[in-house]
DNA sequence: TTGTATGCGTTATCAC
DNA sequence: GTGATAACGCATACAA
């Protein structure tokens, strides 16, 4: 491992030129490709390159004004599976566009200090931003970005969403089709932005009312939809609401299994929220999915890497990081980017959903 | 979410000057805090400051010589657990220190392309970098490093590592006392290096014949000698291996429990390995903790998520990420850091442990 | 206490 | 085709 390759002072253009015999300029446009150098002055360049052992300097490139192939990626945590799916897409669309990728997580709006210098750096440095659920309020907010933007699950002239809304149905439905009448929804945040949301669905994205995310209004959405459409109402107290954490579905699920009249099946809006929910019916008797039928949303590693496997929805979260790289890139070059559709979901089915039990024993199991 | 804040052509430290009536270099004196500078005109220049909502150019700054408060960390994959735990630990002291975290993904050794030419850019920005498990072999070791490094699981002058060697006894111990004989190992490596580095531990870390990781060698050596400190030896076949990935932990539980004299425990060099040992013995009838312990290592988040919860060995990754990010403020800051002992593991016992079944009838599981 | 020269390493512009 | 010159925006060193 060797930290700093020859010398200890950094080589530079000049010092390349003069082992080749040539002007500053002429390296430099060996090394951008520029037409209109002769061969031979080309090879010698490049071999005087080769023997230094010389690596342009960034950062004087990009002062200077020369164009970067550097992509940033913005997002709240890497800690939340969520994240690194997209960044992991966007990884390696990178890879292969030949662009560098830098991540940068951002501070929320509970953090403290002045907005991030780097962001600044990497502002001037990188030619687009990847924002990956961008929380409003954050403290990102008041500072620059790149030119080029786009968001998964956020603001802005070039979003990346997953169908939601039709997720949600194809979660809903595969249930009804079960034979589940009595269904529940755990949504990821709480109902008041969700039902405004909901309500007008397209207004939602600029709208500087709507405080909160949209995916999570739009699953909501599909779910009442759908039971309306089968003729279906919702019970009081079928509804709650988490934060997307394991422990926030527990509670959720906790209050739905301790109704007079429990639902049969739930439909999460999350799939770490989702376990919570079948771990806590566990633990109150019931099986699952014998007793109790759980359908979550995203598809994240863990839900196929539990016991049951759990039925989900799966959101193509690498396809958006990448599609999200491949849209900066054209945008850098120039190229114009159209609205994209939302992405298109899918229902995975595992063994945590199966038909109701016959009805009739409708009790006799509450907690305890 | 504005873009650029004010006008289109960014500001310079000269139309501040220009705006507070001073010189440039007064403005950058106070920007940077020197003493001399008298209170009016400091407060003059800050005014103006907010004025104009300017804000330095931190690329200009890094060519001028400047010092930055930016850190960087290499890691291979963002989509491993492990390696999403040390960044959060380190993102949170970061920001503690009003630094600025910025993570970049090593391409590994299969990648094509040249050296990442963005590595440059953060190595002339960041006062240092934070590696996180380098693999031999990638491409970043052709590339320049910035001036200090700090390597979690990783070779260099400073190094940060859990105790694996005493995680291991720790979990091998417990297993030990519920009154297991017949305890097998799934390693996270090919055996012949591990060997190779469990025979000579303390000359592994700079060792250029040591092609890989540590840490897993030291599992072993851990799991070897408290056997045989209990006077058992280690049957034919009782140590597998894998690769840290769950599919490799089914396939060597199968391999494992498939033998004459199967294990009635297993120590699992990592969690997700061990996930999918508890699901191979739960697929082939096996109970887990009544016919089969499974201790793992690590303790990532799935460890606690998961049902039976996973008895484990804690590596404070979190922490260490934390202290790797101090570290490298202290080198920056011209702090002597002197080399940091091992970071203290802990046994988590949790629901996948248990003492074995009477024995007897040994036999009568065969697959099938 | 404040201002002036000079240079960081590269690219753009325009001569040669 | 190739090379000199002038920025890019800031900081270091020194002069006023």
């Amino acid at each position: 491992m060797r930290v700093r390759p020859t010398s200890d002072a950094p080589l530079t253009l000049n010092d390349v030129a003069r082992h080749a015999g040539v002007s500053p300029m002429t390296v430099s446009n060996v090394i951008n490709g520029k037409a209109g150098v002769r061969p031979a002055t080309k090879a010698r360049v490049l071999a005087a390159i080769e023997a230094t052992g010389y690596r342009v300097n960034q950062v004087a490139r990009a002062l200077a004004g020369g164009r970067s192939r550097m992509l940033s990626v913005f997002t709240p945590q890497l800690n939340r599976p969520y994240a690194t799916e997209v960044v992991q897409g966007a990884a390696q669309a990178a890879d292969e566009l030949h662009y560098d990728l830098v991540v940068m997580m951002l501070a929320g709006p509970d953090a403290a200090g002045s907005p991030a210098p780097t962001l600044s750096v990497v502002t001037r440095l990188a030619v687009g931003a990847l924002l990956i659920q961008p929380s409003r309020g954050g403290r990102w907010e008041d500072a620059d970005l790149p030119d080029h933007i786009v968001s998964v699950d956020g603001p802005g002239p070039h979003q990346l969403n997953a169908d939601n809304y039709g997720g949600a149905c194809l979660a809903t439905a595969h249930l009804l089709s079960l034979g589940h009448t009595r269904i529940g929804f755990i949504s990821g945040q709480e109902a008041e932005g969700q039902l405004k949301a909901a309500s007008s669905p397209e207004a939602t994205a600029d709208d500087p009312t709507n405080h909160d995310r949209d995916d999570d209004a739009q699953r909501l959405r599909g779910y009442r939809e759908s039971l309306a459409a089968a003729g279906l109402n919702v019970p009081e107290g079928y509804m709650q609401h988490g934060d997307y954490s394991k422990a926030s579905g527990e509670r959720a699920a906790r209050a739905l299994l301790n109704l007079p009249n429990p639902p049969t099946a739930i439909f999460v809006a999350g799939d770490a929220m989702a376990l919570g929910a079948i771990h806590v019916a566990q633990d109150m008797g019931l099986a699952v999915p014998r007793d109790l039928s759980v359908v979550g949303f995203d598809d994240l590693p863990i839900a196929g890497a539990a016991r049951p496997g759990l039925t989900t929805v799966r959101q193509p979260l690498a396809l958006m990081g990448e599609v999200g790289v491949r849209q900066l890139v054209a945008l850098a070059e120039g190229q114009p980017v159209p609205p994209t559709p939302p992405f298109v979901t899918e229902l995975i089915v595992r063994e945590s959903t199966a038909a109701p039990r016959v009805e009739g024993s409708k009790k006799g199991r509450s907690k305890g």
